[in-house]
Parts: C-alpha cells; structure tokens; sequence
DNA sequence: CATTAAATACCCCTTTAAGGCGATTGTATA
DNA sequence: TATACAATCGCCTTAAAGGGGTATTTAATG
C-alpha cells in the first residue's frame, strides 16, 4: 500500500519514513512538512494512504483532510497527533479521517493501524475509542452537557436579542468575559455567528 | 377630579392650566415640563388622572405612562399629543393610557373627554377610534400584513444568518435599500436588533 | 390632485460583533 | 502533581450592524 507522509515535526517526519520504509507491503511516497506543500505534490501522485499530524502549522490537519476527502474520497486518512481532546477527534473524524492514533502509540501499534486501515478497518488508540463509545452511550447527554451551565445561560440570552453589555450587566460579569464565553460557544458549535449558534442550539435540544 | 399635567411646551401648559382650572369639578394639582421634573413631584401627590403630551424631550411620554401605571395602576391617564400613527398610539394604550385626545381637539372636547375618563370611558379623538377599530376588524391581518412582501422577503434571509451584502446579492438590490428595510421593520416590530425581530417575528407568526 | 406607502439608493456616524492574542484563578481529576 | 476545564478579565483589530438623515419613483387611495 502507497502512502504519503505530513508532519511538520523534521525528526519524526524521518523517523516515520525510515520505520516503515521497513515494512513489507508498505511503499512511502512521499512525506511533506505542511499541507501547503503537500497539496501541490498530492496533485501528481496516486496513493491510498494520507497518514497526517493535525497540529500542522498554516493550514491545520484537519482542513488538510476536508480537502483531500472533498476531491479524492478513496483515499483513506489516518490521523496521527498528540491531542486526544473531544473537539479534534470528532473534528478529524467528521472532516473524514477513519483511523486516529496517538503519538505516544509504539511503531508495532502505527504498523498493525495502517494495515487495518487498508483492509478496511477504522483503528484507533483505545483512549479514542472510548471516546467515541462514550459519545453514543451519552447520546443526547454528550449534546446537552457540550455547554456548560454559564454557556448555556448566555446562549438564551442571545436568544432574547441581549447585547454583550446587556448579558454582562444581567449576569453581573464583564462584557469580555461574555465575550470570551461566546466565541467558546461558537468554536463548540462549530458555528460562526448568533443565528447559526441558535439554531445549532435548538437543533440540539440545548435550548 | 384632581389632575396633573405634563406638557413641555411652556405656552401650552399655562393654556391647559387656565382652561381646566375654570372648570367646575376640575382642580389642577400642577404642570410640569417633563417626566423627569414630574415623576419626583408625583410621589407625594394624589391624583386621578394624568394628562399627558407624548413627545416629552428626555423620556418619553410613553415611557412616563409605563411608570406611572407600574406604581399606581389607579390613575387614569391621557395622552394628548399630535400624534397619530399606529406606533405612538398603540404604544401609549399598550403603556396603560384610557385615552387619547388630538391637539387639534377643541377645549371643549379635551374637557368632556376628561370626564368621560374620570367616569371610567375611554375618549379619543374620531381618528384615533377608526384606527383602534380597524385593527380590531383586520385582526390578525394587521399583524401579518404589517411587514411588506419585501419586507418578509428579508426577514427570511436574515433568519438564514445571511449579511446585508448577501441579502443585496441574493435579492439583487443595494445593499444600502437592505439596510433601509431592516430599519424599517425593526421600527416596525418595536425592536433594535435581528434577535428580537425574528423571536418577535415568529410570536407572531409572520414568518 | 394631494397624500401615503413601498421600494429603491445614498450619506453620515456610532456601536457591536467577532476573531486573535494572552492571562489568572479555582476545581476536579487522571 | 500535572493536566484539563470552567470562569473570569483584558487588549487589539476589522467588519458588520444599526441609527439618523435625505431623496426619487411608482402605485394606490381618499
């Protein structure tokens, strides 16, 4: 199986490169610092793999993957990457990626992962599974507990048309600290603005 | 009956006083020039009713009926004012006012509405009446055909979160006639912002 | 014919919103 | 004890929203 490297870290871009260079069955097409530069190069090149760091520097791993999986849908994306926090997990798997490993995963485990991905598989580090599991025992619960009290409380303000000011002066807090919880609420919601927050939200049943 | 009166129109005012004070019946308990002189002398005064101009500079004569009738609901209150538009005169019957004299009116009239208020009736002048009646007639009409096709058309966009710019594009128009309907309807709708207009909005069923 | 409303467009200006930074405190928990 | 998260406050910037005018054209209506 083809596969094509990026990873902003020099040292464990080569490491990557020469550990499975090793492997039989295994063929590195390729391995790029950024997703700048990997994307004019992917242009040219046909493989089945993208195993990709997301704490990328420029364009994230994440948008990197949007991209791939937007013009070549075959290919299959394995996340490799130190956070283990829920936003970029479902932020990777969303945007396309079917495997997820932690860096601090052994050479053995990459290995077995990238096989698994080709025959179809979807691995991932245990500490990753159990949040996905945990996402639908929770169900609804996981929607309902994204926000938090405070959040929450400011959400329905916005609902009723409050400005940051009116919202501080109710809640007795500083109109940057309604700012701050606001633009916290967006990037949860992945929204960018009022209306796409309310209607998330009662999309959600947070609300 | 005992009355206060809140007119800034100083020649007016000393009008009202001398008309009024001649009645029989009729004691003037004083006159100010706006709410905010009027509300601290109102505390330690007994009165039945208030006759009341709603184009007060500072608050409002609106804002002074709401005040008024908060505290003491017992008062009467009437607006005498030169307007005559839906707004003005919805929002004073809304705030608490039984009723509602034109300046145009003749001492005469302005008199016996006086009593008729005081004898629980709810005078205005012919114009006003039409217009209370009308609304009654058209029912919900009024409230749905408040906005104008156009109007409507651009309350859907902005319940989809799209900018003025993109509401210009999509309705092929400048963006400056965009801002100049949404100023229109928040008028409308008595709001100042897009929350309030579609929360408004859809309580009353426009969209 | 005069008035009114709707739709269009432009001007000025101030306020808000939102993104990007950083930073501290307290609490819970792995 | 380190890590994470919630909640708090701050600064800076740009873009958007909103409030105040004015003005023209067209259509309907008293």
């Amino acid at each position: 199986m083809n596969i094509a490297i990026v990873e902003d870290d020099p040292l464990l871009r080569e490491n990557l490169k020469l550990l499975l260079s090793g492997e039989k069955n295994i063929t590195i097409l390729g391995a790029w610092g950024s997703a700048e530069e990997a994307l004019p190069a992917f242009k040219k090149l046909s493989f089945d793999i993208m195993l990709v760091d997301l704490g990328l520097p420029g364009m994230s791993g994440i948008e990197l993957i949007k991209k791939i999986k937007e013009g070549r849908p075959e290919i299959e994306i394995m996340a490799h990457t130190v956070f283990e926090d829920r936003n970029n997990v479902f932020s990777a798997i969303k945007a396309g990626a079917s495997g997820y490993i932690l860096k601090g995963s052994s050479p053995r485990e990459l290995i077995e992962a990238l096989h698994s991905l080709y025959q179809g598989g979807a691995p991932m580090s245990p500490k990753i599974a159990r949040k996905l599991i945990m996402e639908f025992q929770d169900e609804g619960a996981s929607e309902e507990y994204l926000l938090s009290h405070r959040e929450k409380e400011i959400v329905k303000c916005t609902e009723n048309g409050l400005a940051y000011k009116e919202i501080a002066e109710k809640l007795s807090i500083s109109p940057h600290t309604v700012h701050t919880h606001i633009k916290k609420i967006y990037e949860k919601l992945h929204v960018k603005n009022r209306q796409e927050a309310l209607t998330t939200a009662r999309k959600k049943g947070i609300i």
